[in-house]
DNA sequence: GTCTATAGCCAGATAGAC
DNA sequence: GTCTATCTGGCTATAGAC
């Protein structure tokens, strides 16, 4: 058919990996047109300038990550092993999180369409959190008595925090450390519940 | 005396200020300039350019932070009171954490003396937490098992994490849901030791 | 030591040829 | 629909008067 469309989405893959690198400020529309081979006309035909063409870019990047987050939180295994998986899941550290990235970003707070789109996303972690954690705590995986949404807003901040700390050190250690301690305080209150799997003790 | 020093410290203020609620990148030497009520020729004669007038002023918002970090974790209390202090002292939430922020920072971390200036300002809060979470377990305040450098991290990332998901809701909310779930989750292993002071229970 | 003026560069956006 | 050429304005830095 057209290729009319490839370069629409060359566009915007060149957009997503640009935001993703060096945040929304710091990604020029002229680095775009160099990344995929147009011209400056080009980008001005398919979106009204960079605030349009960011938009779009950063919705697919916020919908690759929630769709990774919703993989291991809705997949397999007890709650509690989930949320563990969901820590455990983060990769490209130092790169951080394409979401968590964009909070940083100045220019971002400034521009109302992106504000929502960031806000939006994290909600939509969090409602996936706190469901993960409140069934937990139904079935007894995890000690009940805190409110779900406080210990779901903190396995956020550990992982968006765990991104912070990696990229000051300019190592994954930071991270890793975050992490482990994270698991290791997750309450499990009586002892596991499950005995059949063959030694699954770290 | 002289008012000399008096033009300089008000570049290093300005530029203390700006950093913080701006960033490194965008905040410009004629800002700075304009802030501080001074010609441009000025700044290029106490500072070599933005650079070097950046780390003087990071380097004094970083000692502030440890400053105020150091104040609670070597503070009155117990351990685990200590870390629950410096969980709980933060403020400004929505501007952020003037060192963290500088993390996220594309133009600071492709400049060395910044990343260097970076790194050990987290290295040095970092070992002050390491130090009370180790006096938490040998007190037997905070249950041992985990390394304390892992759970050192943890709470750092809680705290990292928290700015960046209050700024991306545009509410201090997540930062104070991720600190009460984090004082939920800190293990306190048998009962409390203290039981002279009056109704301190929350 | 402080100022104004200005250089050279890159940003985001537009005009108009093909 | 895509391109090249160009506009305006802000950035960091320098020159040189006072």
């Amino acid at each position: 058919m057209t290729d009319t469309k490839a370069t629409r989405d060359r566009l915007i893959d060149t957009t997503r990996a640009l935001l993703w690198e060096r945040g929304y400020a710091a990604t020029s529309p002229r680095a775009v047109l160099a990344g995929a081979g147009v011209g400056q006309g080009s980008m001005y035909h398919h979106f009204t300038g960079k605030e349009q063409l960011a938009l779009a870019a950063f919705e697919r990047n916020a919908d690759a990550v929630l769709t990774k987050a919703e993989a291991v939180l809705h997949g397999p295994g007890g709650p509690r092993e989930r949320i563990v998986a969901y820590l455990e899941l983060q990769r490209d550290v130092l790169k951080g999180c394409p979401v968590g990235r964009m909070a940083g970003d100045a220019d971002v707070l400034a521009t109302a369409s992106l504000c929502e789109m960031l806000d939006t996303a994290f909600q939509r972690v969090r409602a996936l959190m706190v469901e993960v954690i409140d069934e937990a705590q139904t079935s007894g995986d995890i000690a009940p008595g805190t409110p779900a949404a406080d210990l779901a807003e903190t396995v956020l901040a550990v992982v968006q925090g765990g991104y912070v700390l990696a990229r000051a050190a300019g190592s994954a250690d930071p991270f890793e450390r975050a992490v482990r301690g994270a698991v290791a305080l997750l309450p499990r209150p009586v002892a596991t519940p499950r005995k059949s799997k063959k030694g699954k003790r770290s």
